[in-house]
This record gives structure tokens, sequence and C-alpha cells, in this order.
DNA sequence: CGTGTGGGTTGTAAAAAGCAACCCAGGTGG
DNA sequence: CCACCTGGGTTGCTTTTTACAACCCACACG
């Protein structure tokens, strides 16, 4: 998890893969789409190309040089939950006055679509006290004093 | 989202977050889980309950003065999809050597919690690929950005 | 009355973000 | 054939955030 932070944890990283899954692909609509200072945006297309999250494609317009483009690769079509529960959570929590600018959908049938958890033995959809954590493999030192619970 | 961002993107946000999913509570055990600097966390704490994430209430243990620690909130207990997304995320794409160091459970069952997306007629778990972002035009208050003559 | 402990607040240095200006290469129009 | 536009950046400088360490404070204990 420390790990995920390091890629999308900087501070316009999710924005950009927000506007990513909405199908923006090119350097000047993404800052225009998100509003960050250019060499910042700059800095995380190269992170996020560099982690392999997104890729730096090269394109031809028409009547135009070869420029380049940004686009989701697997890895980075995985990370799409994070972003969708997050929203979810926004929309929630801190809703916008008027109502979200933009939901998800499901293709087709058009239904709103939304993150939940769930354990692998189908029980349904579960709430954070539904579930615990489990410590795994070579745990360090034995932490002192538990807390109580 | 980006209000969400607005709260949960700072640098340890989440990382308290997830701490405090794992139980800890009080600043002492917070900032020794994270390792972040102090000052730091008692910015982020603050914060935290400044939005309502969590809460700061007061406790004493036998012999001691009153301190304060610090729980999740409702809203707080809703952010838990986000930092399993997260996790599953950087598991599978990052993954750490010897494995993920921990991991969530359903309490009682015990298998393995994890994050999925899903439309509202239960057409079951979603990639990236079945949806596609529909904006809302549903503006509350007349906002007459572009009839302007 | 000195020490320990939880929960912080300085103070200062290093890193990151923001902003505006500039660069570059190829295409277009005059 | 030169000026100018456009997409995709880079450079330089200023303002915020982070990081790290040191310190403070109120109480309990011995």
């Amino acid at each position: 998890m420390a790990h995920a932070l390091a890629v999308l944890g900087e501070r316009w990283t999710i924005l950009v893969l927000r506007e990513a899954f909405y199908g923006i692909r090119r350097f000047d609509e993404m800052q225009r789409a998100i509003g960050c200072a250019r060499n910042v945006l700059a800095d995380r297309l190269a992170t996020l190309v560099e982690h392999g999250v997104l890729a730096r494609v090269g394109y031809r317009d028409e009547g135009q040089r070869e420029r380049f483009e940004y686009r989701l690769t697997p890895m980075g079509f995985e990370a799409f939950p994070v972003i969708v529960a997050l929203m979810q959570w926004g929309d929630r929590w801190l809703p916008a006055p008027g109502g979200p600018p933009i939901e998800v959908v499901h293709r087709g049938c058009g239904a709103k679509v939304h993150a939940e958890l769930r354990c692998e033995q189908a029980h349904g959809a579960l709430t954070a006290r539904d579930t615990e954590p489990r410590p795994l493999g070579k745990v360090a030192a034995p932490k002192r004093k538990a807390a109580r619970s």
C-alpha cells in the first residue's frame, strides 16, 4: 500500500487518472481539465509512465507532425475501483451543490456503478465492520502493550 | 472528487486512515506505525477531525490524566473501500517481496475481502471497460454561463 | 522533586507545487 | 520564405508543504 501511494499518492495523480478514464489523453486537454501547473503535470505523467500506469504513444493527426499522448495500461485500468470508490465517498459526504457533475454508469444498461466490498465466498456486500485485518508472514518483533479493543 | 481529494489526498492521510481501520487510535502509536513527522501527523489528524472523518474523543487510562484519541466516524468508516481498493491494486501491481504484510478478511468466515465494481442492476463485477462516464447537466441554481449575449 | 509519558508546538532546512516565460519542430498563410 | 500558430513540453523563480529535531506541558509515580 505504501508502494501504491508512492505511485498514485502525489498531488494531482488521481485526477490525472480520472481524466484518463474519462478519455482524456493529451497533454493540453489534461492540463485544461485538471488545472494544475504544466511542469507538475509533465512530472506526474512521466512518473505514471515510468511505473507503467500510462503508456506514452505516438499519434499523428492529418497534416500534423507526430505527437504523443498518454493511454492507460492494464495496470492503469485496474486502478479504476480506487477512482470510483473515491468519487462515491466524495459524492456521499462532500456533495457538490447541484449534485455530482458526472457519474459512472454501466455501458449499455445505464445503471450507476458503485464500488463495494465482498469476500471470496459471496457473502454479499460488506462494510468495514464486517472485516478484520489479518497480519501475514514475517511479522516483526512483538509489539508491546496491545491496544485495548 | 476534488473535494474528496482535498480531505484524503494529502501526503499521509490515507495511511493514517488505514491505521485507524487497523485499530490504531492514539497519536504516538499512529506516529510509530506510519513513521511520519509529528507535526505533519498532528496537522493531518486535525484536518481529518475538522472534516468529520475522525473524532477526537477523551479517554482516561487508570491512574492517568485525560488524554485524547482519534476514532473513525461513519464518514470515516465509509472510506474503507478506498483503502481496500488501493491495497488490492498495490498488492497486484507492486507486490512486496514475500507477499503483502497484511490482508483484510471477512470477520468470521475468514475469506479475503476485495473491492469490486457493480451496477445497480446486479449485472456482476465490472471493469473499467464495462463502464462509461455520464455527465450530468442537472444544475440546481441557474448558472447562465453560455447564454450570455 | 526528578523522571516518564502522551500529545503535542515550535524553529529551521529541504523538497514540492505554482506561475510565467521560454523553447522547439513542424505546418499554414501571406 | 518568413512570421506565426499549435502541442508538448522545459527553465527559472517564488510560495507552500514536509521533514527532522528540539522543546513544552500537565500530570502520575516513586
